[in-house]
DNA sequence: CGTGTCGCGTAC
DNA sequence: GACGTACGCGACACGG
């Protein structure tokens, strides 16, 4: 059923707003007071009016203290009886955002807003105006009439006329307040009959229209059971319909009329949206304002900023003169790429007091290109500046500064600052670190984006042809607020004990990562060429034995499809399902190989299919046309945990399994004269785990120099160390891995596919063995939710809000995040250390051996020849000694012409 | 035609 | 629902 135009839309405010309360868990502004009221009522809200633009329309609200249901009954709503304090000081702003929509709003001292909605629906329905209740209450299900008022919840766009509410309550509207009345309203403390719940009350309600009906006909009652309960609860049963029901003669002076939306303050809702941090609200009003055809209110700020554009040396030269003897300055670069191995530089920002920047176009080739000074004469000016350690350097990714300006012949020294880093430190587990909405978080601004300047997509343009002006504005936009963050950032790391993390750790490595990307590795595009044509042949060949066994030609690397031929066609069975279908991975296709030969040669396929599609063709198309060689991205602001991540290509994930694993590793090969040397962490997180736990049984181990899976094996097997079978030895390894990751019973059982009873007793048996890593567990669990978060050995934190949800599977996984974070993120703290450590030893000893690929506990270097006896003792020594702990670190090292062979 | 999501699979 | 951290491919649905 559709809604009528020209409703009279009456909005449940404060259902919405404790609905969001709940729901949305915390979400704060960038005062860090909370906001989720706010924004769950204001989403809402928003679509109401973006869908419906209704003509009238009334904002209704509770108000706040006792009402008439208080003296009827003491407990009434007695566990909301006190509104929590975070919710109440979000309602003003809640109040101030709806009259800012100039919406007419509606709040009356002893009632509650739902007697407020059904007097205005009432109203409204004796002028012939169609009502729409907008709420997802069931309590206001009872003013639901069809053609005069239904109800709509816009979140979940379900609308109710009586059809759904009998669909849902099993009762007509005009029964509901008798419903509740009988079985009561657990959430809102309204008592019911005891012992009758809904089933009982719908059934009854089904007989005996009302509930005075109940009560006239209760000899009619069958149950003798029910018929006692309600003698018994009569007062009860009639005080809680007095509870329930709606009053709809509330003295309101308000007339469905006056409910006429007013000019909306467009610049004051985007103030108040750009001031709580909702970024994504501000954008949607924003569209909204454009598509209206309406001017959009400048950003704030924007119009606070001094901005100027250098085009004279003599400037230029005042501006350097300016920035030296200063202890810190931002930079931001802008060129034509977003790849540091292909951008030229096009401008170059730089900022050194609040609200103040400049911009010194270099490479614009549009509008207001002319008189640009010649990009090696500002390089040159700026040198003494840049290549100094003093002042400092601020950067939002200033690692990416750091890589074009090498490649312009410009050292980049005195990396202090990379607000990135910070806003990653500060929360690892955001999902953004970008400056856009870091300034919106920490300084509580908009700034414009990247595509607002260069546009996006197919309108998208190289920066160079951005106009000098508008260029100008933006990169200092983005200079001076990187530039008057980092002393906010630097607050908040010193209050948040990261400092000494950020300065000693995270910032040194920048430039140490800068430089592996920098020199890239090598690759061998003719040896991928050949592992590719190699690969068409062979899965062609598997594809057509699938396509025979399939009775026609099908898209292999369709799931969809794939599930047609195997599930339809084939009749095969149906392990596991996915949201959208029957799921045909490899667990599913490893199970089913016993029942039908084409399952086996779909695993080949996609083994061959995925290693072609996305290393064997995908990495050639990466070789950089100048070195020659492989320049991934590190990403130092992504991981929940503090790992790096790679891309562009992930060279995190190069395939090391298998034979066709090992040829494409064996592409990756020393330049002439130099070998590469892998160095990688022996079981680091076990060994970590034996540090944090103290566990006697697994710190003893280590010491001896076991295999620890073999020991693991003995110990929860209860046979001899040399006895242990390979069998026995995969399971040891499935679980110790399953106890850094927090598996469960069940997980192990599928793992090893064996029975979940068989899985606990193998757990169980193991906490019997290591029962200080069951102590660890526990003790950790208990620290991370008394804390928040769960920290690393140099003290990264994470926080794990999940430990504090009353959602069962929720607060299982944060326990699993609380066990295995300390043991990842200390890994990755211990790695970035070494690397650190390393490189400047290199450095320190003029050494040419470089560090090429970080892959989470192995470091690749490649080393000249001659170099070879020394980097191995060096790598060796600073990896196992990067910190002393209960058991020694140990590092394999391998070497050899090629990746593959480096790990031999 | 570009963009976002899904299913899947690679690494540690 | 059930094992932590990533990235990226091809297919597909969707919207302009």
């Amino acid at each position: 059923m559709a809604i009528p135009k020209k409703a009279l839309y009456l909005i449940d405010a404060s259902s919405y707003m404790y609905r969001a309360f709940y729901a949305l868990g915390r979400l704060t502004g960038p005062d860090g007071k909370p906001t989720q009221a706010i924004y769950g009522f204001a989403q809402m809200l928003l679509k109401v009016l973006r869908e419906k633009k209704p003509e009238l329309i009334c904002v209704v609200f509770d108000a706040p203290g006792p009402n008439f249901r208080h003296e009827l009954y003491a407990s009434y709503k007695a566990t909301r009886q006190k509104m929590p304090e975070d919710l109440a000081e979000q309602v003003p702003l809640i109040k101030k955002l709806v009259a800012l929509h100039g919406l007419p709003q509606a709040e009356l001292e002893g009632f509650e807003a739902d007697d407020i909605i059904a007097t205005l629906a009432g109203r409204a329905s004796k002028e012939d105006i169609p009502v729409v209740v907008v709420s997802a209450d069931k309590d206001l299900h009872q003013l639901v009439a069809d053609g005069r008022i239904l109800q709509w919840d816009p979140q979940k766009d379900e609308i109710f006329t009586e059809k759904e509410v009998a669909a849902r309550l099993g009762v007509k509207p005009s029964q509901v307040a008798d419903l509740l009345a009988l079985m009561g309203d657990s959430s809102d403390n309204v008592p019911g009959v005891p012992g009758v719940g809904e089933k009982t009350a719908r059934d009854l309600l089904a007989r005996f229209p009302t509930l005075e009906a109940v009560y006239e006909h209760l000899d009619d009652v069958k149950s003798s059971a029910v018929r006692k309960k309600l003698e018994n609860h009569r007062d009860l049963a009639f005080l809680s319909r007095d509870l329930v029901a709606i009053r709809d003669d509330v003295p309101l002076n308000l007339a469905p009329s006056d409910c006429r939306p007013g000019e909306p303050r467009y610049r004051d809702l985007l103030r108040l949206y750009e001031g709580l941090g909702f970024r994504s609200l501000v954008k949607s009003l924003r569209e909204d304002l454009e598509s209206m055809g309406r001017e959009v209110p400048l950003r704030k700020d924007a119009s606070e900023r001094t901005v100027a554009v250098v085009r004279d040396l003599s400037e230029l030269e005042r501006v350097v003169r300016e920035i030296q003897g200063r202890e810190l300055f931002s930079l931001d670069l802008e060129t034509t790429s977003q790849d540091a191995m292909r951008a030229e530089i096009v401008g170059i920002a730089l900022s050194w007091e609040d609200h103040r920047a400049v911009y010194i176009p270099v490479g614009h080739r549009g509008e207001g290109s002319e008189g640009q000074l010649d990009a090696s004469l500002v390089l040159k000016t700026l040198a003494p500046l840049l290549t100094q350690d003093r002042p400092g350097k601020a950067g939002q990714n200033i690692k990416y500064e750091w890589v074009v300006l090498q490649r312009a012949g410009i050292d980049l020294r005195g990396i202090a600052f990379d607000t990135m880093v910070a806003s990653y430190l500060l929360d690892p587990g955001h999902p953004s670190h970008k400056l856009e909405r870091i300034a919106a978080e920490y300084l509580g601004e908009s700034i414009p984006s990247y595509a607002d300047v260069a546009g996006k997509g197919k309108s998208q343009v190289n920066f160079s042809q951005v106009p000098v002006e508008k260029a100008a504005a933006y990169a200092c936009s983005d200079a001076e607020t990187t530039w008057r963050l980092v002393s906010v950032l630097e607050a908040k790391l010193e209050e948040e004990k990261l400092k000494e993390l950020f300065v000693s750790l995270e910032m040194p490595l920048v430039r140490v990562l800068g430089a592996m990307e920098l020199r890239g590795i090598r690759v061998d595009a003719r040896k991928l060429e050949d592992i590719s044509r190699d690969l068409e042949t062979k899965i062609e060949a598997v594809a057509a034995v699938i396509y025979d066994m399939a009775g026609r030609e099908f898209n292999i690397q369709s799931p969809k499809q794939l599930a047609e031929v195997l599930f339809d066609k084939l009749c095969l069975r149906v392990v596991k399902r996915t949201k959208t279908g029957p799921s045909t991975d490899m667990e599913v296709l490893e199970e089913l190989a016993a029942e039908h030969p084409i399952a086996e040669h779909v695993l080949t396929y996609r083994t061959l299919a995925k290693l072609k599609g996305t290393y064997v063709d995908a990495l050639p198309k990466l070789i950089h046309p100048e070195t020659g060689r492989i320049h991934t991205s590190y990403n130092q602001a992504v991981t929940a945990t503090g790992r790096l991540s790679s891309s562009d290509p992930n060279l995190q994930n190069i395939p090391v399994r298998g034979e066709e694993g090992r040829r494409i590793r064996e592409a990756f090969v020393a330049e002439p004269g130099h070998v590469l040397l892998a160095a990688d962490y022996s079981q680091i997180e076990l060994r970590l785990l034996a540090h944090y736990s103290g566990d006697e049984h697994l710190v003893a181990a280590f010491r001896e120099g076991a295999d620890i899976h073999r020991r693991t094996a003995a110990e929860i097997f209860g046979v001899p160390y040399h006895e242990v079978t390979s069998e026995m030895r995969r399971h040891a390894k499935t679980i110790n891995f399953g106890i850094i990751y927090g598996m469960s019973p069940y997980g192990l059982a599928r793992q090893l596919r064996i029975g979940t009873t068989a899985a606990k007793a193998a757990i169980d048996r193991y906490f019997e063995r290591y029962s200080g890593v069951k102590a660890f567990i526990e003790r950790t669990i208990e620290h991370t939710r008394k804390l928040g978060y769960a920290e690393t050995l140099l003290g990264r934190r994470r926080k794990i809000p999940e430990l504090q949800s009353r959602n069962r599977t929720v607060r299982q996984q944060g326990e699993r995040l609380a066990v295995n974070t300390p043991l990842q993120g200390t890994a990755a703290d211990l790695i970035k250390k070494a690397m650190i450590d390393i490189d400047r030893v290199l450095a320190e000893e003029g050494l040419k051996t470089a560090m090429l690929l970080q892959v989470h506990d192995e470091l690749v270097f490649e080393v000249p020849e001659e170099e070879l006896e020394t980097a191995r003792k060096l790598v060796q020594e600073k990896m196992e000694k990067v910190i002393t702990l209960k058991v020694p670190l140990t590092v394999d090292l391998g070497w050899g012409p090629d990746w593959s062979r480096a790990h031999g």
